[in-house]
DNA sequence: GTGGTCTAGACCACC
DNA sequence: GTGGTCTAGACCACA
């Protein structure tokens, strides 16, 4: 995995890890890497793994069993995308509002962009 | 005016600059307020005020006149919109994009929230 | 190392770190002294060295891993060498023969003041 | 007058006064334009001029009448060309020779650029 | 440990 | 008056 030095690492990791969650690749109430192997695997300081495992625990998504290992919390996923979905609109779309208001530009653009991505990433909307 | 921790005083204060210019309450190449001045109004050291202005000097959008002061540069709005421009459809666009993916939404949903958005902003779109 | 008080610390400090790319004192891609080490060493205050190396940062002859330290960029002694004949190529030369000019010196004239340089300083051509 | 910020404008002027006298339109031991006049001219605060002036009151170059003006020193264009010539040979050289070294360029070269900037300007070489 | 930001205050060159 | 540099020292986030 590539960081940036946009933002902290172990924020960085936190995002990676609710992804591996969204994704279904590690599943619910399962034991996770321990910090050793993910700070390995990374090529990271396992002090930001533990960083980053302490503040998912926090939010409810991880779990700590004392000497065991880390695991996923139930409802996890679910939990996750809830998080998502509630700082995608009350933080991410009204940025991105503002921005279109001074910038002038219409969703109509926006469109043209988003059919842009969707070709350039393989995306195909869900039908629901 | 106020500032968060989210971010460095300094660049909030650029931010601020710069909302300035593309509201055309600082018109170009005319003088801004002093260092001084400025670290005054908004209760700040003088040095932070300083790396703001320098910063935005390095940028093109200030000009400063030796034992004068600082100026907005000429071209300076339409400098700070292309910025803000390309940082929004190379940065913002594609998080936008990314997000409702994993969160599965469709650019119908988010058409909801903008006339939502601008009923409560009392923001109307130019005709152009 | 000794300072003058024809330019800003910072800046001759910059010119310092340059040579030392240059002369592969400072190996690319390794980390370079601390902060803190470099302004203890220089007898200068910690601020004045961390403007030098986030300057020369911006430059992309320096770069930052986040807790860890400064590493000197890929390619950075060749974008230093290209750096300083750029500047040579568009200011010192022109300022030379604009001197040249008003002096009525010949370019014979200079080279001889070249041969006895190199003599001075034991300085012989690289044949290439 | 065309002023950059690469240095102080009173060595501007500086610069631009001794000109004037090394290209005979100042002659020497006459009056040269008052403060007034000259800051008046050159768009900058009379205080710039003043500096100039009395530096190069000091340098030996101009002189001051009490009450009636300023005026070229006798001898002041030998004196100017002495002064330019020795700092040409004492620091404009070894700089030129240093640089030279370390970006390993070659008399051969600096005389092309010679050939270039002598046909770009349109100056033809004094036959001594 | 690392760098980054901010402050208070001094001092300087310049206009 | 203007900005620019530098210091000393505090505090913080991060690895």
């Amino acid at each position: 995995m590539q960081f940036n030095n946009r933002s902290p690492i172990y924020l960085q990791i936190a995002q990676y890890v609710q992804e591996l969650i969204i994704g279904s690749v590690w599943i619910e109430e399962e034991r996770i890497p321990s910090v050793r192997d993910m700070a390995m695997q990374l090529e990271v300081n396992p002090n930001t793994v533990i960083r980053t495992y302490s503040m998912l625990q926090e939010e409810g998504i991880l779990e700590n069993q004392r000497g065991i290992g880390y695991f996923t919390a139930k409802g996890a996923k679910s939990l996750v995308l809830k998080k998502k979905r509630n700082h995608f609109i009350k933080s991410e779309l009204p940025n991105l509002f503002e921005s279109m208001r001074t910038l002038e530009i219409s969703l109509e653009e926006i469109e043209t962009y988003f059919l842009l991505f969707k070709k350039e990433h393989n995306y195909h909307e869900v039908q629901s």
